[in-house]
Parts: C-alpha cells; sequence; structure tokens
DNA sequence: TTATCATTTCGTTATATGGCGAAACATAAT
DNA sequence: ATTATGTTTCGCCATATAACGAAATGATAA
C-alpha cells in the first residue's frame, strides 16, 4: 500500500529522531543515555526509538541490565539503507546534532542512569 | 535549524502527496486534473501542491486559464535532486500509482474543470 | 467592464502525533 | 525470594495535520 512507503518519510520527520540517528552514528546507546541528552521523559524517547525501529533504522541487543540500540547493519528495506549509508547526505552535521555528539563523551551509563 | 531538515520528509509523508509527485512523473497537470483523479476536494489538493512546492519537489507555469504544476528540473535542496532522480526508487509503482497514471490519459482538461 | 472560472485562502472539524507521568514489565543485583 | 533498576506500555493533554465547504483572489474570456 502506498500509506507504507510513506512510513520510512514520517520516521524523518521528527528532529528528535533524527538527533537519535545521529548520535547512533557516534556508538551504541541505552535509552537512558539518550534521555540524558535529548532532555526528554524515558517514555518519549522509547517510543521515539521503537518508531526507528519498527521501520528498520536501528537495532537493539542485551547489554547486561541495558539495552543497547544502534544503526541497523542490514536494513530490509534498500531506502533505509540507501539513507543509513550516506547519512550526513540526508541529515547533515549541525549545531545541534555536533553538541549531542559532544554531549555523549562525557555520560557515563554507570553514573546517569541510576536516579 | 534541525526542524528544517524535516520538512521535505514531512513533505513525502502523505500518500497523496506520493501520488501527486508520481502522477507529474508523467506530464504536467493543473490542480483540477489532479482533483478529479485524487477525488479530493480542490482546496486540499491545492494545500498538498503547495506543500510540495514549497520543498522543491514541483513548480508551476502559467498556461492559459490553467496553472500547470510539473516536476521541478532543478531543485535547489540536493535531497530533493536526488530523490527526484531516482523516483522509482524512492517511491515505487503499484496498482494505486499505475491506475493514477492510466485515468490521466482520458481526462481532458476542457471537459473536467469547466463544473 | 463585466462575467467566468481556475485556484488560493480561511474557518472549522476530525484524526494523528509528540509530550508527560504513573503503572506495568523484565531482568539484574542483593 | 526480594529489591532495585532499565525499559515499555497506558492514559491523558496540547499541538499539528489533512480534510471539507465557503469566501476571496486573480486572470482570462465575453
Amino acid at each position: 500500500m502506498l500509506k507504507e512507503k510513506t512510513k520510512i518519510f514520517k520516521a524523518l520527520s521528527d528532529p528528535n529522531r533524527l538527533r537519535i540517528i545521529k548520535m547512533l552514528q557516534t556508538k551504541k546507546l541505552c535509552v537512558c543515555e539518550i534521555t540524558e541528552v535529548l532532555q526528554l521523559a524515558t517514555s518519549t524517547v522509547s517510543k521515539h526509538l521503537s518508531i526507528l525501529r519498527d521501520n528498520g533504522f536501528i537495532v537493539e541487543e542485551k547489554d547486561g541490565k541495558w539495552i543497547n540500540y544502534y544503526i541497523n547493519p542490514t536494513p530490509f528495506d534498500e531506502r533505509v539503507s540507501s539513507i543509513l549509508g550516506s547519512l550526513d547526505f540526508w541529515i547533515s552535521d549541525d549545531s545541534v546534532t555536533n553538541k549531542d555528539k559532544t554531549s555523549l563523551i562525557n555520560i557515563d551509563r554507570k553514573i546517569i542512569c541510576c536516579k
């Protein structure tokens, strides 16, 4: 159906989801680390991640008590592959995404997440 | 701003706008011809066209008492160029878009638009 | 100039989306 | 087993979006 084809564009239609994808370009991240950078509620971030996952942009794996999210290395949808393969073309770096990436350097999962 | 980068994805997030783009792949069309195929209100189609135009996907030119819309041959945003240059990759043909295109063959602007 | 007609804009309505906190889940640590 | 903790789900609210018809606009035809 045609509505199905709009889904990957919808997934890319939210600034916070673009920030998440760009962050995951750097390294694998758990929900609470992303929450810390975006300054959103955990439930909101979780929802964003599920949308990105459902559209094949990211995948998850367990890591102790955390769940690591990372860029899908083998997307089913070739349009997703194409975007992820040239991510800086589709979502160019800017002050926000750059700041996000530097924020990540100073974040220690073990300190941040235990609140 | 990052929100700006989401705009072209938002523009592609509506099934009717995808149908319009695919129709314009065939030939230049006026508002009422598109209205006839999509079976939507004229005002609705006009709004969709303005969104596609504002994001550089299509351009317009006068043709008598009509306004012809067509695929932008020289988009400013290189992401738009990339999508329009491989349109069948990003929006593959299906039963709906194929039917739309055949519908267009039998539509005579001079008959349809004068109601 | 006046009438006609394609198109756009405006106001309204229904649905979709993104945000939150609380509660439910799932699993690791004690 | 029980507690603690990371994550998800649920219910709610505010805003965004897409739809319509009516009115406004603008340009062509009479």
